[in-house]
DNA sequence: TACAAAAATGCAATCGATTGCATCATTAAA
DNA sequence: TTTAATGATGCAATCGATTGCATTTTTGTA
């Protein structure tokens, strides 16, 4: 296993019988540096085996050029489909892309911030975890002057790029549907309140029924963490009120999905006796029996935006940003688990 | 803006009156360095604010720390499923985790395997894409004896730890599985052969077939890639065949929801008429209605495996490696559609 | 031809942590 | 008490590329 020991510029420069700043200016096309020697230099270094080093390049500009990710978990459709469309952008542009998954646990997540703060990221997006209540983690970031784009998830006690899903217009949309077709006492299921997705969709659904003249009651919202068993729980809760529902809006698929699973088995017809809307657009909710109505949500896009907004805060530190909350449309799906006369 | 200039271990050192060099023993918990000055060193370290200069290590000990992924597409459960798993172990060990997927494009794999190696990544985990039929950007690696680990799409050509799926196993447990419900005339869409996964999967279906005196018919097997559209094409071609089929194994999912949506649609019943098994145990593939009889593949521990291996690789450079590869078990999912007497 | 301006190249310091080796301090053994 | 062994600490070189400034070369113009 012989090592054989790395070119450096300064070979090069020996070779040459030049120095080592006009090797570096060439090879980063510097335009100091006239075509002609460039071209040798370029040539050479090719021949030699050269391969920058980036870390020493690294230590001397104090860049990195690599973004951090923080996501709650890799392994979700949405977050996925966001992550894909950041390292799409970041790898056009030259970036390395860094994922961590917080598991939705607040000292992970915690910790990831903190090595990705001492690992220098240039730059970090992040989708808060569910019990993120507090803040100083992030904060590390924006008070070194680290750019930070939310998604998603988002921190509104910090100044940043946020990117988020309309979600009460989506929520509204959702429930304006349903009345459309003729539902009048609606449960919603419901996320954590202290994520702002959840809190907004909530919002949409009330202001949808307020709009509609119709009364949201307060035993028919339920909150929980969206899991596949704390959808069977908060349905079977649901039925055993004696207000009947004719519909259900629920934050997301998953849950929208065992609720249909546990109505099936109890013999209820859907969408004939009772509609049901989820949220996010998961790919099982197009091939399920009924196929579920959701909310399309750009994930791709919204991975795209905010690596776009990041690397152009990272490349430009110098003027002054007036930071924006990108609000990304939602898309209605309407599918068969909440048209009434489907057939 | 003011820039809080950063504290390094000069500045500790300096502090203390002692030298650097004791500072920086101390914090990496260097033995050398007495209790007493060392718990002094950290107090003091913490309390100027310090933190470690990431890329200056780096730099200095030619090491990064940090794991490089290939993968297809992150945005797919089973990939993503390996990447958390990795993540999961490669965080705990204090590795940083860098992703870029190939969109199964040969350049971009290319590319990419370029990038991570000039950043000096400590080792990668490479999943092929569908048209990567040499492997020169892949041997960049293992020359220079960086570590590598192939999963899932491997490389014969290539020396290195593998983790694979039994796909010859799942394939012949699916087609016996297929041939105990009676099926005879059993189709196979299969994915492209060069990569192996496919053509064990085939295999595994040819030798059950074998096995079981039953002939396997050149005209009821196809190949493609697998999307959505290319499931319509082949069940199609399939049905338009004189000789009628009674099964059809599908190389993923996929294929295998599109061919039962397609079949519903002319009237032909699931699992009554036909049988449809898939592979991958897609999310979906559970939810459906027929729900989808398929291959479990572990992703999840995959990935960690794959990590496990690599960072023992990384961090025991000098013992002669034995290469091994791992075959993960599969599991058969039997569910509604590939049993002729599920009611 | 002379000289200023512009273009191209070189010098040398620098980034901050690590580490082999040297030196100093302390303890144990003789 | 002296000496050897062990334990702690310090010195200084080093990693390789970048970059402000100085210097040299070339070009253009009077």
């Amino acid at each position: 296993m012989a090592k054989p020991s790395e070119t450096t510029i300064h070979d090069i420069a020996k070779y040459l019988h030049i120095s080592a700043s006009t090797v570096s200016r060439a090879l980063n096309d510097n335009p100091l540096i006239s075509e002609a020697t460039s071209q040798r230099i370029k040539k050479v270094a090719e021949e030699m085996g050269y391969r920058p080093n980036t870390l020493a390049a690294n230590f001397r500009t104090k860049r990195t050029n690599s973004i951090g990710v923080i996501v709650p978990l890799i392994n979700r459709h949405f977050f996925s489909s966001v992550i894909s469309g950041i390292e799409d952008i970041a790898y056009s542009q030259g970036y390395t892309v860094s994922i961590s998954q917080s598991n939705d646990n607040f000292i992970k997540e915690t910790k990831i911030a903190k090595t990705m703060f001492n690992n220098r990221v240039d730059g970090v997006i992040v989708s808060i975890g569910m019990e993120t209540k507090s803040f100083d983690h992030l904060r590390l970031f924006s008070e070194r002057n680290i750019p930070l784009v939310f998604f998603d998830r988002v921190v509104d006690e910090i100044k940043a790029h946020k990117i988020v899903i309309d979600d009460f217009g989506g929520a509204y949309k959702v429930t304006k549907h349903l009345i459309e077709q003729g539902a009048k006492r609606i449960a919603h299921i419901g996320g954590p309140t202290n994520l702002n997705i959840y809190a907004n969709r909530k919002q949409g659904f009330l202001k949808a029924m307020e709009d509609a003249g119709l009364k949201a009651y307060k035993s028919l919202i339920t909150h929980n963490s969206l899991r596949e068993d704390d959808g069977v729980v908060a349905i079977r809760k649901l039925m055993n009120k004696r207000k009947k529902i004719d519909a259900i809006f629920c934050a997301n698929d998953t849950t929208a999905l065992s609720a249909i699973i546990y109505l099936k088995k109890l013999g209820v017809k859907i969408p004939d006796d009772i509609l049901v809307m989820g949220f996010s657009n998961e790919p099982f909710s197009r091939v399920t029996t009924p196929s579920i109505s959701t909310v399309k949500q750009p994930g791709f896009l919204m991975g795209q935006k905010a690596a776009e907004l990041l690397i152009h805060q990272i490349a430009d530190k110098e003027t002054e940003i007036e930071y924006q909350t990108l609000v990304m449309p939602t898309e209605l799906l309407i599918r068969e688990s909440s048209q009434r006369n489907a057939n």
